[in-house]
DNA sequence: GGCCGCATGTGTACTTTGTACGCTTATCAA
DNA sequence: TTGATAAGCGTACAAAGTACACATGCGGCC
């Protein structure tokens, strides 16, 4: 009775893919995508490389699972709501995921084998406007501007991980100081004024975009 | 007069860090980010790997140099245009340049050492705004909707690389094939009726949110 | 002319990474 | 007991970034 105990759950119950890739998402949202190498992963695991390899065919195969967890926690009301509750709801959750996962970012919408959490997501979202009356053309503007916002909302905050104004203001020093100055009056009063007063909030800052966009879209939805 | 031939334009006129960085530009449109090595780029200069170290610092160097690059290909339409036409132009022209150097979408707004062409981009935006009458969280609102719409819209068309309806077809048999048939049906009717048929215009979809969005912040900037 | 210094290109070599291949070991059915 | 199967591993190699020291050619100065 050394290795394998009774019954009850194994402190260690060895490798799996399920535990590979859980391992993979956590060491990528710490450490980023680029650390995300076979041999830290095994390091974690307290296993040799090549053992990763047993459960998973390769580098790209492990990406590809990461993946499609993470299209699995996007949440998906799909009971009775109005479609604009569900769409503002499922754009905040993935919103959130991206922002719990910034190296997936470029990575969600560009895999060449969708997991089924992944088409089973988009299927719901479709069905959700299909069966609100949007028309297909109308459910390619939807999703489109709000995948595009999204996603791009989530790329383009690359939120800069500052806890203090001070390192803030060291930061754009930084940028700014290779320059003459005064050189970019609009760009720093921009930074001054607004980027480091504290107060800017994230998510605010998101949902004013997403509720232009919904509010557009009701107006096309109603002249469609 | 063998290598420095005359006055006259040298064949071969040696590298410089321009001729790198171009090469290298042109050599991540075709082949995309992960085959950007420097082995690679001097091959193509016929040059030692090492040489080019000569004229950049380290590959993240040369990547930033690169981008610089593109914020210059990006039209900046500064004049007394109305300030949702500069908007509309320089997101149609910011997404063309995505799409020719989509290696480019992710690194863009994430570079820790901006550039000029960078910097002299965000001030004329922001510049043009703030003349139109935005005050500077409607700066804000404006700014982070567009860029996070127009990088996200390239992010998220990866533009599937199709000639024809059939490889595309092809393409699509593949995704659902490892799944029941049917499982997923407003996703095979959105694929089936939308993206496949011929006359889907990558431009009009871009445009059309484009439009919704300047529109809602027109209105938002008189209510301001 | 003869010399020197600097800028530019290069060869070699070391590190980090993904992963192919074949060996070892543990488990379990017959 | 025996042999099959799955799981983990050690070794090794190729591709990539790049440190370092050397080569080479051009310019200016005496």
């Amino acid at each position: 009775m050394s290795t394998t105990a009774g019954k009850h759950e194994d402190p260690r119950p060895g490798l799996s893919r399920q535990l590979v890739v859980q391992t993979a998402i956590q060491h990528a949202d710490s450490a980023g995508l680029d650390a995300l190498t076979m041999r830290q992963v095994a390091g974690l695991l307290q296993v040799a490389p090549m053992s990763l390899y047993r459960h998973i065919s390769n580098r790209d195969d492990l990406i590809d699972a990461m993946i499609d967890v993470l299209f699995g926690e996007i949440a998906l009301p799909l009971g009775s709501a109005h479609w604009k509750t569900a769409m503002r709801t499922r754009a905040v959750s993935l919103r959130n995921v991206l922002a719990r996962h910034r190296w997936a970012i470029g990575l969600m919408e560009s895999r060449r084998r969708p997991g089924p959490s992944n088409l089973r997501h988009h299927d719901a979202v479709i069905g959700k406007l299909r069966s609100a009356g949007f028309d297909i053309g109308m459910v390619a503007h939807a999703y489109s501007l709000l995948d595009a916002y999204t996603y791009g909302y989530a790329l383009t905050k690359v939120n800069i991980p500052f806890e203090t104004t001070d390192e803030m203001a060291a930061m754009a020093q930084d940028m700014f100081e290779p320059f003459p100055a005064n050189e970019y009056p609009n760009l720093a009063e921009f930074v001054t004024d607004h980027v480091m007063k504290p107060g800017y909030d994230y998510g605010e800052e998101f949902e004013y975009g997403l509720d232009l966009i919904l509010n557009g879209l009701e107006e096309a939805l109603a002249g469609q």
